[in-house]
DNA sequence: GCTCGGTTTAGACTGCCGGTCTAACCGTTC
DNA sequence: GAACGGTTAGACCGGCAGTCTAAACCGAGC
């Protein structure tokens, strides 16, 4: 199909977003979303192979905008470490943006990552980035060196503690919010104290 | 119903773990199980109340085991930050001994969510012990004071990295793992290199 | 104002699958 | 041997994703 989505029908499908956020994705009938969005089933089907599609649609849109946002602080001046701020504040400033839509993308990942597409649009928005900035990092010797998992715990780190304040309080404060979790993953948890055990 | 699950249903079960985590829950069809497993649908559904509540029976096996490791290394001696290390090791351990189960719950944490009992237990089993050791280490002086968001960026980065190990190499290697994010956690990424944009 | 392409739509229909029901069957206990 | 709890096959039902048909609709070009 591919077929290019008219905008009128695209500026209506964000109104089935909570319904996949309520339900998910397999528990949002076809009808709900005819009921939501006003159009009817014949003409969803006309543009989309199926339900999947919708949603992989609906998330293509927030994941095209995240990625950019996040490739254009990474390009951005100064040293890699500065850079993966910068990086951490584009991904929670997208979060808070689009709340809906990223707790769908969230919340649905299990699902989302056995869409090719998807998965692979979340790889790269995400996870190649920072591993990037890390290697820099350590070339340049802003950030220590690390293997490439980091990446995933920089990551984890960082949607989870957004996920738990859109949760929580259903917006994020952007700034509060990097300046916590980018002092965590700069300067750790440790006070001065007792030396344990540590790597 | 909520009879009690004969042991040899029980033992059986496992065998369809796999086909939740290729297919999901609802990806993953009643017959496939029956297939599986080599119990007949009937006896199946004289058990349980439905496919969802098979696959809930076989996380809380998971979370229960999980749990308890986790508390007790949370009840253990020694500082707040030592236990907080141990606990850490219990759930990346955890993880390490039951690949299988540990990434059906993860790629279906969504559809988990959705269910009270299983979303409990997560709760219980991972963020409420750490949020306690935060508190407790920045009583003992032992860790930074930080607001309850920060166990959340605990549990990211250690779930995801212990799932990042499991997606590309099949397992995790419980030391390096533990030591890589503990010292993440603990100390940062920061070189003592330029001080940046850090609160 | 007619035709022609693509779009929109209603509504009936198909097929898959989760879950139910029935009724038989089996092993144990009293 | 009657009663009971568990086990099983197989027919069945209902809900829902997705298809099909065929009729409008609508703008562009002549």
């Amino acid at each position: 199909m591919s077929r290019q989505v008219p905008p009128d029908i695209a500026g209506r499908l964000p109104a089935a977003l909570h319904l996949f956020l309520d339900q998910g994705l397999d528990g949002t009938r076809v009808d709900a979303i005819v009921a939501a969005t006003g159009i009817p089933k014949a003409t969803l089907y006309y543009h989309f192979d199926s339900k999947e599609a919708i949603f992989a649609f609906l998330l293509r849109e927030l994941l095209d905008e995240l990625a950019e946002a996040v490739d254009a602080a990474k390009r951005g001046r100064g040293t890699a470490r500065e850079r993966l701020v910068a990086v951490i504040e584009a991904i929670v400033g997208a979060m808070a943006a689009n709340p809906t839509s990223c707790l769908v993308l969230l919340s649905n990942l299990s699902r989302a990552g056995r869409m090719p597409e998807i998965a692979g649009s979340v790889q790269a928005a995400f996870h190649a980035p920072v591993e990037e900035l890390l290697v820099e990092g350590s070339r340049d010797g802003s950030l220590r060196a690390t293997g490439p998992a980091t990446a995933s715990a920089v990551f984890g780190a960082v949607v989870l503690v957004s996920l738990h304040h859109l949760i929580m309080t259903g917006d994020i404060p952007v700034r509060a919010t990097v300046d916590s979790v980018g002092s965590l993953l700069l300067h750790g948890l440790a006070t001065g104290a007792a030396e344990g055990t540590d790597g």
